[in-house]
RNA sequence: GCUUGUGUAGCACAGUCGGUAGUGCAGCUCAUUCGUAAUGAGCAGGUCGCAGGUUCGAACCCUGUCACAAGCUCCA
């Protein structure tokens, strides 16, 4: 263990006596970065400071401003709650507890779940710990002594962990601090004392290892910051980012409502919400049928026949409004949680050949699934909803060419909406394990999945993979998005689809005559409206871009007398397309103003005596302001040109 | 479906220890006819989500139920 190492930093090499510690390496660097140091890298691979060296290596010291660093700090602050938890409540059995993009949590096993009174005595608790600047230490123990230690402590999860760890072979390794220890893996902070500023945030329920036929534990999250100004940014980051919520402006807006007594997710579309998705459906249709979609309108319910070669009376059941008794003799109908086998009928109302391929068939198509009653959420998560649903039938040498072209299609779009820059992608994959879930053999499934990676790969998108988050037909190129939450969802799906052509019989007659069985792609280009309705909500606060805005421009009347030129004025804009409106109540003009700016209007129009006399308008801007005067045709031609534009601002 | 909260006028919210419901905005009426984010006065509006229960008496306590919110699970 004597003698020299050398170790490789970021901006140069040095010598150090060997079994020196990365913490010690860091303070030896200064004092500051010490301080601040919360985990480093060790060739390449993330370690504890702690972590002695004897060879030679490079060594990256990771702070909080890394991503790694970022993890450890509030892992450890998520320790620092555990042993809180344990210090207040000894009979809370621990399970799992890390650091999250913003945050972190921990998992209890407890009698009686926490409520949002309990947090601020554990945060109470917390400070002291903090306060009393408690050292880790990490240990190794053998499968066996750990498990006997967690045994010992009742710690039952840990050592169903335990067990786990020993059978995949890895070291298993404790953190103590004081009188807490606990099961993992690190990396750690060398002390509590380096977390200054946290806050729980929220207790909720969550199941042992994400089934729901666990036991339902107790989550506590919180987040935590080296300094209490980064904290408060970071809070008032997040009720900011509630002020956008869709569910709470789509409603003040008036987009939508919902009742009572026609049920959850079910919303209603108010004449302001249901113009936009007008707007949008047009311009979706129009768009699709001008790269060669052919527009179809299938039926929204179908006899369980239907469903049962689909697969969906088997794998889906649960998820659909079935109309009368499965049980019974009698016939059987459900309404439609997605388009495919309505389209693949369309496909079979005749022989088909090569040449008729590809066909693209589209539909405005609305879905009804039967989600589970804690599922719903604004427009995002509904019942009832439309989507811009198309299925496209190929031979398989068109099979890429297609899937770009409906990449496009949904990028294009996403362009136009302003949320491209917004999206991630996830190539959504079966999980073999799920026997369940999925139809077809591991073959098929290897097949469809190894065909739409070299797709992807070869149109180089950046994709994260999702194990079971497949369709139970097929792999699925998922476009995610995050709503105000940081709560992820799908908003476009571009799938690949071998299964069901065969199950439904479906065929083309080849160049050589002999009958084949198409390729099919699933794909959505906007996404369903309902929820990308929700998103744009989020993304402009309400204040849609002049195109799909609900009302464009609002004239406004200095006073009653020049309401008849006002009225002029809307009619002729209306008549070119523009959605106007005249507020000709007695009120005054800043009262008038104020209410057409909150009412989210794109623009304002004075009208007075000046404005009267010379044939102009007072443009003010929703998001500009005064604009001065134009004549009326000017501002027409100004706002035909942003509508068609489609243009952001 | 599960966990924890919430539910009072169209909206935002008060309502103490259980004693019979309030404020602001919006709405309506009248006056005002006004120059770039709120003119003034008056009027009206509520089985306190719904259904039971406890009590002399329930917005308040208990039970059930429906809806809403966040999270889990599921999913476009």
């Amino acid at each position: 263990m004597d003698g020299k190492i050398k170790v490789t930093l970021r901006d140069d090499v040095r010598e150090f006596d060997s079994g020196i510690t990365a913490a010690e390496v860091a303070k030896s660097l200064g004092m500051g970065l010490y301080k601040a140091s919360c985990a480093c890298k060790v060739n390449g691979t993330v370690c504890d400071l702690r972590t002695t060296l004897t060879k030679d290596c490079t060594l990256e010291i990771l702070t909080f401003t890394d991503d790694e660093g970022k993890k450890a700090f509030r892992h450890t602050a998520a320790h620092v709650m555990a042993q809180a938890v344990k210090h207040l409540y000894p009979d809370a059995k621990l399970c799992i507890g890390p650091a999250i993009d913003n945050g972190f949590y921990y998992d209890f096993d407890v009698d009686k779940a926490f409520t949002p009174e309990d947090l601020s005595a554990i945060e109470a608790e917390m400070k002291k710990i903090v306060k009393a600047d408690i050292p880790l230490e990490r240990f190794e123990l053998s499968p066996e002594d750990a498990t006997a230690y967690m045994t010992e402590r009742g710690e039952n999860y840990k050592v169903e962990l335990i067990a786990e760890h020993a059978e995949k072979g890895d070291a298993i390794s404790l953190y103590k601090q004081g009188d807490f220890t606990d099961l993992c893996a690190g990396p750690h902070l060398m002390s509590t004392g380096t977390i200054k500023a946290f806050k729980l945030t929220q207790c909720t329920g969550a199941y042992w290892r994400g089934d729901a036929n666990n036991a339902m534990l107790c989550r506590v999250y919180g987040t935590a910051f080296p300094k209490a100004s980064e904290l408060e940014e970071y809070l008032a980051a997040v009720e900011e980012a509630k002020k956008r919520d869709h569910n709470l402006i789509g409603r003040q807006l008036e987009y939508f409502t919902t009742s009572d007594v026609i049920g959850q997710g079910l919303p209603i579309m108010l004449p302001k919400g249901a113009k936009i998705i007008q707007t949008l459906q047009r311009f979706v249709e129009d768009e699709e049928e001008r790269r060669g979609w052919l527009l179809t309108k299938t039926p929204f319910m179908a006899k369980s026949d239907l469903y049962k070669i689909s697969g969906h009376w088997d794998h889906y059941r649960d998820g659909m409004f079935v109309l009368g008794d499965p049980e019974s003799e009698d016939e059987v109908f459900a309404l439609r949680p997605m388009t495919c086998p309505f389209q693949y009928q369309a496909y079979l109302n005749r022989a088909r050949s090569y040449r008729d391929l590809p066909l693209r068939y589209n539909e405005t198509s609305t879905l009804f699934r039967n989600e589970a009653s804690g599922e719903m959420h604004g427009l995002i998560r509904v019942r009832q909803f439309t989507i811009s649903e198309g299925h496209l039938m190929c031979t398989p040498e068109q099979l890429e060419q297609e899937f770009k072209g409906c990449l496009e299609l949904a990028i294009y779009m996403l362009k136009t909406l302003g949320l491209y820059e917004d999206v991630s992608y996830r190539f959504s994959q079966w999980d073999p394990a799920d026997k369940e879930k999925y139809i077809g053999t591991p073959e098929q499934w290897e097949e469809a999945q190894g065909l739409m990676e070299r797709i992807l790969n070869h149109l180089e998108i950046p994709y994260k993979v999702g194990v079971g988050e497949a369709a139970f037909y097929g792999p699925k190129l998922d476009i995610q998005i995050k709503n105000v939450h940081g709560k992820e969802d799908t908003l476009i799906t571009i799938q690949i689809d071998q299964l069901l052509a065969a199950q439904f019989g479906m065929e083309y007659t080849d160049a050589d005559g002999v009958k084949k069985t198409p390729c099919i792609i699933h794909r959505t280009s906007i996404g369903c409206y309902e929820r990308t309705l929700a998103l744009l909500i989020e993304k402009y606060a309400g204040a849609m871009p002049m195109w799909l805005s609900p009302e464009q421009v609002r004239i406004l009347p200095i006073s009653e007398k020049f309401k008849e030129q006002c009225e002029e004025v809307t009619a002729k804009l209306k008549n070119a397309g523009i959605r106007a409106t005249c507020d000709t109540r007695s009120e005054k003009i800043g009262y008038k103003i104020r209410e057409a700016q909150l009412d989210k209007v794109n623009y304002m129009l004075i009208m007075g005596e000046k404005e009267c006399e010379t044939g102009t308008v007072s443009v003010r801007s929703r998001s500009e302001g005064d604009l001065g005067a134009l004549t009326v045709d000017e501002f027409m031609a100004k706002a035909l040109l942003e509508i068609a534009t489609k243009e952001i601002k």
